[in-house]
DNA sequence: ACAGTTTAGCTCAGCGCTAAGATAAATGAC
DNA sequence: GTCATTTATCTTAGCGCTGAGCTAAACTGT
């Protein structure tokens, strides 16, 4: 039973019998995966009135712990995008409500970002959902399968240097 | 050697200890491996011109086998976006002469989109470049994991019903 | 002290994509 | 044959992101 990416190994094969083109049979469907899954994930952000950029920044301040702050720059590193998109994000969620920036006393330069009353209710509200759809994703695999998969993705991800921060 | 996934499923296990968030070591990774080795791959397409989207239009083409030659309409299932994001891939790579289109004749409402010389020319120089990126990106797998892993994501695409098209 | 460097956050132009919709041709029902 | 539906492609407004660059504050070495 060859799915799309069996049928682009074949071809490559014919025209490109010089190439192993053997890793695109884990790369390709890795790319295709994500965005299956970010179709997915998304459906269940917008029936809370969010997207995937917003819930984000939501869920890391929540899981962040009591008093639930955090600096642009953590959101940054752990979003894995640039100053200017957590800018941005950030200016959305507090025009909603949804956070509030404070002066870091800290340091003069820096802000903090703190989750509202409406913020924490509304990620709280979102979760479980968000959590349910995960394991619909993934509901073809069994325990085993899943722990191996977790296990070989974070190989890559140690090698890539995409582990850490 | 916890990574920050790991990291991540601590902390929503301390802060909400009556959610099983364990799906989220495989989605987590799954989601930052793959903006990882995005980034990986455009470094090489840039060497050569070309971006994911324009390598990505091109490959296709070539992989397709003489005469390289392709509607918008598969063009588009193959990369899984909008009929509006092919139609600007193709303007900026006609614009550059590396595909033409031409009207297609078993269908009025259609065109037929074609690899040029140069075109063919450009992709085939890039691929083993692209390829040997691809190589060293898995470089941290044996073999048998390798096929292991393409083998999980493939069940988890045909259970999204991703597998197809 | 103080000049040079680094860091935090913001601004903005530009890019590629989506979603909605337009147009034109092909197909289907009767 | 005619009308309604479907299909192929293009158009365009709007969105989120990047990359370059800015300002201000915090470090660092001397």
């Amino acid at each position: 039973m060859a799915d799309h990416v069996d049928r682009v190994l074949e071809q490559w094969h014919a025209e490109r019998p010089d190439l192993d083109v053997s890793p695109m049979g884990v790369i390709g469907r890795l790319t295709r995966l994500s965005a299956l899954v970010d179709t997915e994930l998304r459906r269940t952000f917008a029936r809370h009135g969010l997207d995937r950029a917003t819930f984000d920044v939501l869920a890391t301040l929540r899981r962040s712990g009591p008093p639930y702050r955090l600096t642009p720059t953590e959101l940054m590193r752990s979003a894995m995008v640039t100053s200017g998109a957590v800018t941005q994000r950030l200016d959305k969620l507090e025009a909603r409500g949804l956070v509030k920036r404070t002066p870091n006393e800290a340091d003069g330069r820096g802000v903090r970002v703190e989750l509202t009353d409406a913020g924490g209710e509304l990620i709280d509200r979102a979760l479980p959902d968000h959590v349910a759809t995960e394991h619909r994703i993934l509901a073809a695999l069994g325990g085993e399968q899943r722990e191996e998969l977790a296990a070989t993705l974070r190989t890559l991800l140690e090698s890539l240097g995409g582990a850490g921060s």
